[in-house]
This record gives C-alpha cells, sequence and structure tokens, in this order.
DNA sequence: ACCGCACCCTGAGCGC
DNA sequence: TGCGCTCAGGGTGCGG
C-alpha cells in the first residue's frame, strides 16, 4: 500500500553534485566562456541574469569546487560562478554526442528534456533550451554548451566577487563525507529537536538531504523522530559511520553510469533499488519483515523501520 | 538561542 | 475527458 503518490527519484544531494562535479570539471576547466545567455529576471538568480550576461564573458574557467549541495566555478578573476541545483536542476551538455545528462534532476524533467531535445534545433545541435533552461554557457572553442535547467526553480544561481564573503557558503557545516561521530555528538549534545532534522541542517553538516538521511538513519538503526540529545555516543559513531557508507555508495553508483547515456526512464536504475527505506513505507523491511513506516519530521517525509530503529 | 513551520514552484496523480 | 486539488522537496526567514 503506497501512502504517497510517486514523486520524482533523484533529488540531487551530496552524491549527485559530486558526480556531476566529476563529470563536469574535464569539461569546464581551462575553457573561456563566451556566449551566456538566461531566462528573466526570478528568484532563481541572486546575481541579476543582466550582470551574468555581462561579466561572465571572456572569464577563463580554473576549478570547479563542491561544498556541500553546491557547486562552485571557479574563474580567473577571482569571481566564481555559485550554483546550487535546489530539487529539480540538471546540468546538461549541449553539443555532445547526446543531450547528455550530467547531472539528474527528476526523471519526469529528463523526459521533457529528452522531448525537447527530439525537437532538434539551434543554438546547439542535439538540445533546444526550452522555457526551464535558464542559464546557458557558450565557450569560445566552439565546443559543447553547459545548460543549466530547473523546472521549479528552487535552484540557485549567484556570481560571487573576488574576495566576497558568502553567507550562505560560510554557514555550511562540516562536508557530510567527512563528518566526525564527535562533531555529530557535539552537535547533538543539549538538542532537543528530532535527529533528522539535525541531518538535514546544512549548518550541522553539508551535503544530507531527506534521501540519505534516511538511509543512513536506518543503516544505523536510529529512528529519524529520535531527540538529537538523546543519543548515545556509539550511536553518533554508527550514524557517522552510515552517513559515509550511503554517501560514498551514493557516488559510486552514480559514478558507475558516468561513461553512458543515462536512459530517459532511469530504466538502468541500480540505484534507486539501493534504498532500504526512502519511499518504501507499507513495504516489509529488508532486514526484519516489518512493515515500514512514515512520519513526517521537521515537514519532511521520513520513512523508517518501527523493529530496527530505535 | 533554538526550533518548527510556511513559503517558494511546478507537475504528477488522484478524485469527481 | 478534464478540471481542480494536494503533495513533494531544499533552503530561507519568521514567529513562537
Amino acid at each position: 500500500m503506497r501512502l504517497t503518490p510517486r514523486i520524482e527519484e533523484n533529488v540531487p544531494e551530496l552524491p549527485e553534485v559530486e558526480v556531476s562535479r566529476r563529470r563536469l570539471a574535464p569539461m569546464l576547466i581551462g575553457r573561456r566562456l563566451s556566449e551566456v545567455s538566461t531566462s528573466r529576471p526570478s528568484r532563481f538568480f541572486i546575481t541579476d541574469p543582466r550582470r551574468l550576461r555581462e561579466r561572465l564573458p571572456g572569464r577563463v574557467v580554473l576549478d570547479l569546487v563542491r561544498r556541500g549541495k553546491y557547486l562552485l566555478v571557479v574563474l580567473d578573476d577571482g569571481s566564481s560562478l555559485l550554483l546550487h541545483l535546489g530539487m529539480t536542476g540538471q546540468l546538461l551538455c549541449a553539443g555532445c554526442s547526446n543531450p547528455r545528462l550530467l547531472l539528474g534532476g527528476e526523471r519526469v524533467g529528463e523526459r521533457v528534456a529528452e522531448r525537447a531535445a527530439e525537437r532538434a534545433a539551434p543554438p546547439w545541435p542535439g538540445f533546444s533550451p526550452d522555457q526551464h533552461t535558464h542559464l546557458q554557457l557558450g565557450f569560445e572553442d566552439g565546443g559543447p554548451a553547459i545548460l543549466f535547467r530547473d523546472v521549479r526553480r528552487f535552484g540557485r544561481v549567484m556570481l560571487v566577487e573576488p574576495g566576497e564573503e558568502v553567507a550562505r557558503l560560510l554557514r555550511l557545516g562540516p562536508d557530510a563525507l567527512e563528518v566526525s561521530a564527535d562533531q555529530l555528538w557535539q552537535a547533538s549534545r543539549g538538542r532537543r529537536r528530532a535527529v533528522k532534522s539535525m541531518l538535514l541542517d546544512q549548518s550541522v553538516l553539508a551535503g544530507v538531504g531527506n534521501i540519505y538521511a534516511d538511509e543512513a538513519l536506518f543503516r544505523a538503526g536510529v529512528r529519524p523522530t529520535r531527540r538529537a540529545g538523546r543519543l548515545r555516543r556509539q550511536e553518533c559513531e554508527a550514524l557517522a559511520a552510515a552517513l559515509r557508507q550511503v554517501l560514498e555508495r551514493g557516488i559510486e553508483t552514480g559514478g558507475s553510469s558516468v561513461d553512458d547515456f543515462v536512459a530517459p526512464d532511469g530504466s538502468d536504475g541500480s540505484y534507486q533499488t539501493e534504498h532500504l527505506v526512502y519511499q518504501r513505507d507499507g513495504q516489509p523491511c529488508q532486514r526484519c519483515g516489518r512493515e515500514l513506516e512514515r512520519v513526517v519530521v521537521g515537514g519532511r517525509s521520513s520513512h523508517y523501520c518501527p523493529s530496527c530503529q530505535r
């Protein structure tokens, strides 16, 4: 019995953003930007899109850095282009053999992207930017362009000036891939909030979203509703280990398809079948057989096994 | 100081 | 068939 409607998979969390960074880096580093086009000003653009079109052309990409779920495109004048993919953000390569998915937002979006691709049109062969394509980066060498598409516009784009302090980056806690048991222990002391809320709090640890939080909590045997302050030392250790495990596995499975075209319907799917609890409420726990449950914590749906997680 | 929650946004899926 | 309603999610900002 499914209590919640099927929603999009592949919401970009740390592993998806990291895979995206690895795929994108060789396509960006060393190239000089030329034409840059954007959609209309909206909340999507923290920096006015007209300024992006004015400032970006001529810049050379030096590096591509990830901080939590953010990507920073480091440019040769000391500025950086900050990208956040929100829920449905996608980075696409236009001008590659296929409109290659560099990072998947939701599958639905891919289907739309495919349909748009079938209509095939300039400015770049293989993909015609649609109404959801908000940023297009063209390069002086005339090679593949990079597109940022985002159906729900929860993503963000910002130009960071040389030396500029960016509050939203300064707020970030340690990267979730490197968070230690001790850091979780310290962060949780005296806190009454649910541990699930703590894991989603980017100022405590950066990069974890709803899917990996649920999966890590299951593997650590901790119920999402548990008060953070009630965690025992040993549970913080289990959580830190579980986080590293699921995030690294996420990167591996995402990374394993780097060289393959991602099927529009996501049917290659070695990936979503690895979720042990996420969106599996009503199904039997793969460890103990008990029916998995769903509860809302901090306004986010959480999935857990009432037997395995205490 | 801490924490929960509404808000933003869109499309899928459902009921009627 | 088609309309209208609900819901999901990340991050921010506000109110308690």
